[in-house]
DNA sequence: TGAAAAATCCGACACCGTGTTGAAATTTAG
DNA sequence: CTAAATTTCAACACGGTGTCGGATTTTTCA
């Protein structure tokens, strides 16, 4: 092995297979039910060379998840340096991806998977409406929270679900308009009037 | 057995017990990944027993689930006579199933059941907003379907999973808020000046 | 209460996927 | 061409699965 990221024209072979056919697998069964066997077995690779690359199957899927996580991250952090908006970029990393969260995001999907991303989302995107509600109280906000991250995920669920795609700012563009124009004003704006309504009593 | 769908108390008992462990076993593993083995071993129920009983541990929570589903859908459908919504159903159901929930909406939980409970939602729940935007176009629709799913059981899920949860009836209540007084009408007004500005051009 | 029925327990079995090993065969890189 | 990296192959012990027959316990109901 290369000291390097870099791999043999045979590992990429290997790995390619095994993507593939893990793809093909998913797509009828859930991803915790797969063996090794019937993986190494589709791919036509010795299970023995799976062994030498991965632990199990659930280990090639976060070596897979990883690679992901770290786009999107890497992503997230320069967004102070760009013009881009949080969801514009997670859209965006979904299509670079696209191989990976058809398979994690599908019907038979992995749900740490979307449990990780709804971390992330929580900690990097969720401070803006956090700022911009200031007046909500811990318990609404938890709510409005868990909705907004929860919505955000399954429309993208759904996108990456469709046979034919629209193309991901056009996606992006709806979703932010539906919190950033939508919702975050309405729910600001119901708390404004209780808090002035407060002030004159 | 009676032919009836009552029980012998060592049936029952039995059945308890397993509960009772998958609840435990869940706590700390994902529901694939838990055996029949360890399961009986934990609930002091033999092997046997639960072959006797079930086919398999999915199929012993589909027995659980298909409780669920049942008094789901027929409150459902009994909707149109009593004066309360869907929302509250829904939280009314998870709250007296608060033992599954527990299992299937945790952070092991089991993707089918969230995937056949946006299927239940979106059929027996989602007509109403759609009548309430009309003008919108089939993926904007869509869209906002899944967003307004997928944010309302990931509220539900974190209510779930929550040791201090507030009542049922407050969470159904913030909830309808956000849709209902919130989201739908601002992504309505939308549509409607867009309609009119298409009128008067 | 006593006998039949239902449910549980027990030990045993073959089966299958797992994870590992060592050595041979093949492919790749320089 | 040659050494290193990779893949293949056969074999192994291990553990969970699903099933079986029969012994034991619990429940039912006459």
């Amino acid at each position: 092995m290369n000291t390097r990221g870099e791999q043999n024209r045979s590992v990429r072979n290997t790995k390619r297979r095994l993507r593939e056919s893990l793809l093909k697998l998913v797509m009828r069964k859930s991803l915790g039910s797969v063996t090794v066997k019937e993986l190494t077995d589709d791919a036509d690779v010795n299970r023995s060379t799976f062994y030498f690359h991965y632990q199990d199957v659930k280990a090639m899927v976060k070596e897979m998840e990883e690679a992901f996580f770290k786009d999107f991250t890497s992503a997230l952090d320069a967004i102070d340096r760009k013009s881009h908006d949080s969801i514009t970029i997670l859209v965006g990393c979904l299509e670079s991806h696209m191989d990976l969260c058809r398979i994690v995001l599908g019907e038979n999907g992995d749900i740490e998977f979307l449990e990780q991303m709804k971390r992330i989302i929580e900690d990097k995107c969720s401070r803006m409406w956090k700022a911009a509600v200031p007046e909500m109280s811990d318990r609404e906000r938890e709510i409005l929270d868990s909705f907004l991250i929860g919505g955000t995920m399954t429309a993208l669920q759904n996108w990456v679900r469709s046979e034919n795609r629209q193309s991901a700012e056009e996606l992006a563009a709806v979703l932010n308009r539906f919190i950033f124009d939508g919702i975050i004003p309405v729910v600001a704006s119901w708390h404004r009037r209780i808090a002035w309504q407060d002030e004159v009593q």
